[in-house]
RNA sequence: GCGCUCGUAGCUCAACCGGAUAGAGCAACGGCCUUCUAAGCCGUAGGUCGCAGGUUCGAGUCCUGCCGGGCGCGCCA
């Protein structure tokens, strides 16, 4: 419909420009919006505001011709000029009503662009390291990140979702140092557990699944382990060189074996993430390793692809990026003097590797405290010879736990932090996906455990739930009454369906398609949650008015063929949030 | 100190590329109701969009400064 009121605002402004009223290289922005108000009728366009100044003459004025110069339509019943010069659009009730029909013969469809018509986009989410289970925080970037591209998909983009596994940094190392260690202490050997170690009850599970799969063959004295090791920080030492000691240590007792040991905590870990992400309804296309860009030799070869661009210089025995050529604060080191490479230049490989695997555009979805590495990973990708406006990162802020009005402590400290899967048993899968996308991903969000959990209108996912299951529980009654429900004689009756709230309910559905567009190409989710509300909302007001289940056939029809196109949407908008839609509650 | 980010009703949050009288839900207040689904429905009140300038036909939205909150500022990952 707005397509075709640019339209008919296209063909007046080229017969204006025809006249001499606008000047011929006008290059008009049509833009048409939905009006806030009903009194300014259906559709509104600002274009006589926009090219008043241009054309040299009030915008009322202007607004006046190009009414005068539309071309007539059978689905518009009147134009009025409005406020400083806006155009109002009145459509006719069956123009407004024909989405209805849409929505039935599209179903699933309805609101999604041709599959795969779009670029290629992969989007990397969660990445969280594989050192403990995903917590609460996680658990955002999760649900903002998969229904981000969820929506982008339904927009016609080719998306591959990923997670990138940091298998290859210090705090895997003291993992696997930690596994270790209590798995000695599994077989009977005491002292004192690092400061620094993981202490989560998880590492002893590790531990013991290794003890069951290798029997002794890890055990080594604790007395040799610890000898000479510099002291941990209880003891009035440095936990961090404490830590590094007996990563040394453990690799040089444990030889070829430390990395069994290692692979045991990264895979068990790794699968417990995989699997509690699974739980949540988030797949992945790839699970894309740090380790492989060392060992296939991209780190190496992105170094020297700068290099050969004149972009590293040397100091102090260290290889830096000159960062600072593109906005960055200072420069950064990618190869240290002993011949390390940092966890930056992993980076650097790692988004020269998604772009070299062909993708049009590369989302990251990354927690808002590392907001302070997007100039310097736009630096690289730009260094590489690559646009870095084809990357995108979108933040996501913590959400805060609250029961009630009381704030749930979470401590990272000690392995007490509450994880995502404790949340998603405590208030269901459904209501934390929900709830977690609910807010702009860049806003401080407050998370009610006890709203997610109430089963009232409070409750959003709830409220809409119901709104849907209320649909289903019609036609069942209406099955149960030995009636059926007859969509051609309903779709043909529409145009009884003429009380205010039905058409509020008519326009609202109306909106869905760019409701999906514009919540996908602007990565906010939340705007789809929104308006699930909004529609869930028209439609118990809807059914609060009027009874369904009436003898007028054709009205009772018309009734159910409006309800069952609701349904429809709020099954589309529910599934793409990764939200389910139930027949009952 | 420097950088990023946020500041909207008592609370939690919206506001479609800069558009018309800034909207919902809770809470508050007033009324109605006992139902095809489950305490529901209707209405009222509530605002200097942090403060001050600027840009323009028009600013919650863009720019500058200030105030306040959050985060970041290692050869860590």
């Amino acid at each position: 419909m707005k397509a075709h009121i640019a339209e008919l605002i296209n063909t007046a402004l080229t017969a204006l420009i025809a006249d001499g009223t606008l000047a011929a290289d006008t290059q008009p922005n049509i833009l048409v919006e939905n009006t806030r108000d009903k009194a300014h009728g259906d559709f509104a366009t600002n274009v006589a505001l926009t090219l008043a100044k241009a054309a040299r003459c009030n915008p009322r004025e202007l607004a006046q011709k190009i009414c005068n110069a539309l071309p007539a339509s059978d689905k518009v019943t009147k134009t009025e000029i409005a406020g400083p010069g806006f155009i109002n659009f009145f459509i006719t009730q069956a123009s407004a009503y024909a989405v209805v029909e849409t929505i039935l013969e599209q179903g699933k469809a309805f609101g999604r662009a041709q599959p795969n018509s779009g670029p290629r986009v992969q989007v990397e989410f969660v990445s969280a390291n594989p050192t403990g289970p995903l917590h609460v925080g996680h658990g955002r970037g999760a649900a903002y990140g998969a229904t981000a591209a969820d929506l982008l998909e339904a927009a016609g983009m080719q998306v591959e979702r990923e997670y990138y596994v940091n298998d290859a940094g210090r705090q895997m190392s003291i993992l696997a140092v930690s596994v270790w260690l209590r798995y000695l202490e599994q077989l009977g050997q005491s002292f004192n557990f690092p400061s620094n170690g993981y202490q989560g009850e998880y590492v002893n599970e590790i531990a013991q699944w290794l003890m069951r799969d290798h029997g002794e063959a890890f055990n080594r004295p604790a007395v040799e382990v610890f000898a000479d090791i510099t002291p941990d920080e209880p003891q009035g030492g440095d936990k961090e060189l404490h830590i590094d000691a007996l990563i040394e240590r453990a690799q040089a007792m444990l030889g070829d074996d430390y990395e069994t040991v290692f692979n045991a905590g990264l895979n068990s870990i790794l699968g417990d993430i995989r699997e509690d992400l699974g739980e949540f309804g988030i797949h992945y296309q790839e699970w894309f390793s740090e380790r492989s860009l060392t060992s296939n030799g991209d780190v190496d070869r992105a170094l020297e692809k700068l290099q050969a661009r004149g972009y590293l210089f040397e100091q102090e025995g260290n290889l830096w990026f000159r960062s600072t050529d593109f906005g960055d604060d200072k420069d950064r080191v990618v190869k240290r003097a002993n011949g390390q490479t940092t966890y930056f230049a992993s980076d650097i490989a790692y988004h020269m590797n998604k772009f070299e695997r062909g993708f049009d555009q590369v989302v990251n979805i990354w927690g808002a405290d590392h907001h302070g590495y997007i100039t310097r990973v736009k630096a690289a990708i730009q260094a590489l010879g690559y646009d870095p406006e084809r990357l995108i990162v979108k933040l996501v802020q913590f959400a805060i736990l609250y029961r009630g009005s009381e704030r749930v402590q979470m401590s990272t400290r000690s392995g007490s932090f509450v994880t995502l899967r404790e949340l998603r048993d405590e208030v269901g899968k459904d209501a934390c996906r929900f709830f977690y996308v609910t807010r702009k991903a860049d806003q401080h969000m407050d998370f009610d455990l006890d709203l997610a959990k109430s089963e009232s209108k409070d409750n959003p996912v709830f409220y809409i739930q119901y709104a849907h299951a209320r649909v289903c529980s019609v036609l069942r009654k209406l099955e149960e009454d030995g009636l059926s429900w007859d969509k051609t004689q309903g779709l043909a009756a529409l145009q009884r369906l003429d009380s205010e709230v039905e058409k509020d309910l008519v326009t609202q559905m109306g909106k869905y398609p760019e409701t999906l567009h514009n919540a996908a190409l602007n990565y906010e989710p939340h705007t789809l949650a929104n308006y699930l509300k909004d529609l869930a909302g028209d439609f118990h007001a809807y059914y609060n008015t009027n009874k369904m289940l009436i003898d007028d056939a054709e009205l009772r029809n018309a009734r159910l063929t409006l309800s069952v196109a609701v349904r429809q949407i709020l099954a589309n908008g529910l599934t793409l949030l990764g939200v389910s839609a139930p027949e009952q509650m």
